[in-house]
DNA sequence: CAGTATCCTACGTGATACTG
DNA sequence: CAGTATCACGTAGGATACTG
C-alpha cells in the first residue's frame, strides 16, 4: 500500500500540500527567501544529499524554482515568480510560530519594508477595504469548481 | 537513524512544521475551520483510524484542538484560540493553490466577510498602514532572538 | 459512533562513498 | 562544488479486526 496521493482531490489545501507538504520542503524554501541559492549552502539546513536533489528536482519541476547553470560545473537554485508568491505562507507560519514558540530572548527574525524599514503588518486575513479580520468573521462559500462532476 | 527533528531549530517555521508539517495534519486543520467537529466526520478525508487518532492527540497536546466530551461516549474537537490563529497558513496555502492549480470549472472555495458578504482580500503581506507589499519589497532582519548562545 | 490494537510493508530518511 | 548512487533502517502509513 502505497501512501496515498492529496493530488486528486479538489481542493487547493491538499494539491498544494502535496508539491510542498513533504519533509524539508518548506524548510529549503524559507532558505531560499533568505537568499540562498546554492547546492551546499541548502545543506547546512541538515538534510543529506539526495534528500536535497530530490527536493530541488520537484521544485524545480513544479517551477516554484528555477536552476540556473553558472559556469558549468556550479548553478543556482532561484525561486520564481511562482515561487515568491508563496511568501505568505511562509510569513503566516512564521508569525504563528513567532507568537506561540517564542524564543526567550526575543523574536528570531523581523520582515520589514524595504522602502521604509518598517515592521510589515501582522498576517492576518483582511476585508476587501483593509480592516484586519478575525477568524471567526469569516465564513465559507462553495464556488464552482466545488464540485467534481 | 531516526528523523531528524525540527523542534531544536531556532526557526519558528521549523518547529512549526514540527507541530503541523505531519502529512493529513493541515487537512485536519482545514476540516475543522470548516466546521468537522467528529472523529468519523474527520475520516472521511481519507486517512486510517490510527492515524486520525494520533493526529488528534498530538493537536490537543499543543492546544491547537480542543476535546470536549458530549454525551458520555462521543466527543468533538473543537479549535482553540491558538488553532484558530492558524487560519492564515490555511487561508495563504489556499489562495496560492487557487491560483496555481486552479479548478477548470473555477474557484472551490470563496472566503467571505459574514458581515458583508464580501469577498476578503487576497493573503498578502501589508504594510504596517495597509499597502499590499511584493515579496521583493520586504527585507529580513535579525531580531533578539536569532542566536542561539 | 469513537476509538484501540495489530500487523505488514513500502517508502522516506540518513549516511556515505563516489564521480565530474 | 554539485551532485549521483547505493544501502540499511526505522517508521509512517494503510488495512482491518476488535472493543465499549
Amino acid at each position: 500500500m502505497k501512501y496515498k496521493s492529496f493530488a486528486h482531490m479538489n481542493c487547493s489545501i491538499a494539491q498544494t500540500l502535496e508539491i510542498i507538504g513533504e519533509r524539508w520542503t518548506l524548510l529549503i524554501l524559507r532558505d531560499a527567501f533568505r537568499g540562498v541559492r546554492r547546492f551546499e549552502d541548502f545543506l547546512q539546513t541538515g538534510m543529506s544529499r539526495n534528500v536535497l536533489t530530490e527536493r530541488l528536482k520537484n521544485l524545480v519541476d513544479q517551477e516554484i524554482m528555477d536552476k540556473q547553470p553558472i559556469d558549468g560545473k556550479s548553478s543556482e537554485y532561484l525561486l520564481t515568480k511562482k515561487g515568491l508568491q508563496l511568501q505568505p505562507v511562509l510569513l503566516s507560519i512564521t508569525h504563528w510560530g513567532d507568537k506561540h514558540m517564542a524564543n526567550p530572548k526575543g523574536i528570531r527574525t523581523i520582515f520589514v519594508e524595504k522602502k521604509t524599514g518598517k515592521p510589515i503588518a501582522p498576517m492576518s486575513a483582511y476585508s476587501n477595504d483593509g480592516r484586519a479580520l478575525k477568524p471567526n468573521e469569516i465564513a465559507i462559500k462553495a464556488g464552482p469548481g466545488s464540485t467534481t462532476s
